[in-house]
DNA sequence: GTCTATATGATGATAGAC
DNA sequence: GTCTATCATCATATAGAC
């Protein structure tokens, strides 16, 4: 029973060790920090010895940078729903938005992103960069105009607010609205956000 | 020259360490979480030994329980400016939470407030319940009605979502518009929250 | 490649002198 | 009340046996 080179996928000199560490580190850098997860749980839990980390990787920084390629890819699903006519916009981004957050694989690495955006100060630099030139910006070239980017910005901030209280913070009850409901009350006030300021305040009216 | 007892304003048998010792924690367990800041370092930069905080706080966790204690308030913030007409409730929240957050004592304070909660879980835990109970409750009592709680919460993602953006992730042009333009953005696209689903994006009526 | 053993240092907490 | 000295524990990282 294939005690080594088992199949023939793997050669022998290749080194599975090496993506079980990685893949553990990711998961656990992302839920718990840098600071928090150890090189020894990150062994124990990949079935693996500490050294190996530092053979591997050379140190815990090399992991991390190694474990943090590309977890998820905010400007991807955005670029998915920017087309399309302009007056569905608003509920084909909530809709997405919602889809890939409460999708358990996605929106867990989302989440943990999230959180280690607000901990680690490059990775949050990296984070407001992609908001301001890949969503903000994408955002704004699709509408148009003067202050389309000052309007994109207050829409982008409701979403970021949303996923915020709802998938990072869990704040009832929008950690359990339904999607249906969650869309029908967000569009309107994000089409009220990318209509500008101009909008008066009182009237509301879906125009078609 | 002066050995001990300087000057007669500090009597022997007054405790002013400790309070020195609150100031520095509260400071730095907001701006670096619990984890990274060590009691080594809180006692040098009170210019204490280490042991005092032992001595008076019992563990690092009792002195984390003290110094936790209110850094700043946001459900009273809130409370002032909840009274008064409905109409014009969304610009006067806009402005409160402007005006606080742009002050750089308090909107400092909670800014590191809001890092703290995303990497510590207790400060987390304690932020949600602050936000169901004493924000989103206030404002749906406030508000009124079968729904007013989910209407509440949208509303309060809004805002949340602004903070985040403009004063914890500093994203541009969030981060250097105008109070009076983000006010004129902003409340429009709160009013639509407050309203409810009344317009549905398609043919959504959760509620008959 | 993988493991055992260990070097080196920092942490939280405590005992005891003053 | 405050400090010195110390403990036990845990961290990262490395050297060397197999």
């Amino acid at each position: 029973m294939m005690n080594k080179s088992r199949g023939r996928g793997r050669p022998p000199g290749r080194t599975e060790t090496r993506e079980q560490i990685l893949a553990v580190a990711r998961r656990r850098f992302l839920t718990e920090g840098y600071d928090r997860v150890t090189m020894r749980s990150i062994a124990a839990e990949a079935g693996v010895d500490a050294a190996l980390i530092s053979y591997h990787f050379g140190s815990k920084h090399g992991l991390f940078g190694a474990a943090m390629e590309l977890p998820a890819n905010p400007p991807q699903i955005l670029a998915a729903v920017l087309p399309g006519p302009l007056e569905g916009l608003p509920e084909r981004v909530v809709r997405a938005v919602l889809t890939v957050w409460d999708d358990p694989d996605r929106g867990g690495a989302l989440r943990a992103f999230a959180r280690a955006a607000l901990v680690d100060d490059d990775v949050a630099r990296l984070f407001r960069e992609m908001a301001e030139r890949e969503m903000i910006g994408r955002i704004a070239e699709r509408l148009g105009g003067a202050d389309a980017s000052r309007r994109a910005a207050v829409a982008a901030s409701q979403i970021a607010g949303l996923i915020f209280l709802r998938y990072v913070l869990c704040v009832e009850p929008l950690a359990s609205m339904p999607t249906d409901e969650l869309v029908a009350r967000e569009v309107p006030a994000l089409r009220a956000a990318l209509a500008g300021a101009g909008t008066r305040p009182r009237d509301r009216r879906p125009r078609p």
